[in-house]
DNA sequence: CGGGATTTTGACCCAACTCAACGAGGGTGG
DNA sequence: CCACCCTCGTTGAGTTGGGTCAAAATCCCG
């Protein structure tokens, strides 16, 4: 159990846990020598949230919203991999589709404009948002700050907040209280996302 | 046996092989409906080339430079995968080195100017060339393009291409014939790699 | 009802992009 | 061996998307 803002785990920190996410939202960071703190993924529900093979963690893992977790201490974690090889099957391919999803984004990054960016941002956590159906959530919780989703596209506060009102402004969103998103033209979105 | 600018196997390829690059260098490369390609990630010698989980390929992937490779037809490598889990192991760790790498790029692309990315590059480059040597080599082939350096950095050919010239007038690496790079400063130059 | 954090908005600026021209290999075929 | 072509790289000039700085507005929480 965490709750919103506590960190699982920091980088540097001796690397003891592994945990699976039950219910909520983690971030994964990395801050450089400058302290520029970077987000280069989220977890969602089903993730793993830990780092393998390296003695010390080099990315720092805190709650979004509050979190259940399901914790395994590292030892007894590999011995279990060592045993049951199916662990071992799941965990590799949770990893690929990390490795699949940060190549998603990578690609997003390094190529697309900041509205681009953004539509698909909304698109992803809207399909998120709805488990298990099959047509995206109209209306969901952007549980993110500004700060947070810039860092995590690449870009700053003020540019997320203006393509915010922009998008707002040509009705493709409508702003709720605290930070409720309500998609309003999901094709057109979805078109500006690329 | 690739050689240079051979396609491993293309996204959307029926996904029937997977492979260990023994020799050589290799790019992975998305392309997205507007037809731009964007270089995901390379793989070095020891490194795993295919794609898992998924019927049909996402990614491009090309020899750089001629290559040898340890074929494996997917449905034996799964077979293998059940009967020897060290094997499941090894790939999980190597997948997991994935993310790490890929990440890390994602930290660059998504908050460092050109020339911090195009050091970074030349530095991680030359780690890569000096096999189990502990400082970095002084001198090694440029195998990339510079519209292949530019999609991997998620810059332009010219942006590339006048990083260079600044860095060479600054005293810090010079051009050798053809694509070749020789490090003047691995100090200064990792300085500014940040 | 304060007071800190977050968000929005505006004005300005610059790093990187675009467009364009030119130069330098490196095949290929005559 | 040369003429041609085609890809790759360099360089310049001009533009712009998004960054920076600053201030006002809103929200949240005690």
């Amino acid at each position: 159990m965490l709750s919103r803002g506590e960190t699982f785990f920091a980088a540097g920190a001796e690397n003891a846990l592994s945990a699976t996410l039950i219910k909520g939202l983690l971030k994964v960071s990395a801050v450089d020598r400058d302290g520029s703190e970077h987000i280069v993924a989220l977890i969602h529900p089903a993730g793993f949230a830990g780092e393998l093979f390296t003695p010390s963690a080099q990315h720092d893992f805190v709650a979004l919203t509050d979190c259940e977790l399901c914790v395994f201490p590292r030892a007894q974690y590999e011995a279990a991999l060592q045993r049951f090889p199916a662990l071992g099957q799941a965990l590799l391919r949770r990893s690929w589709e990390a490795l699949m999803e940060s190549r998603d984004l990578l690609a997003a990054v390094g190529g697309r404009t900041s509205s681009q960016r953004i539509a698909g941002f909304l698109v992803s956590l809207a399909r998120a948002a709805n488990d298990s159906e099959c047509h995206p959530a109209i209306e969901f919780d952007l549980v993110l700050t500004r700060g947070e989703i810039a860092s995590l596209l690449g870009l700053t506060i003020e540019t997320v907040s203006r393509q915010f009102t922009k998008f707002e402004k040509d009705g493709l969103i409508r702003r709720r209280a605290a930070r409720g998103i309500l998609i309003e033209d999901p094709i057109r979105l979805a078109g500006l996302a690329a």
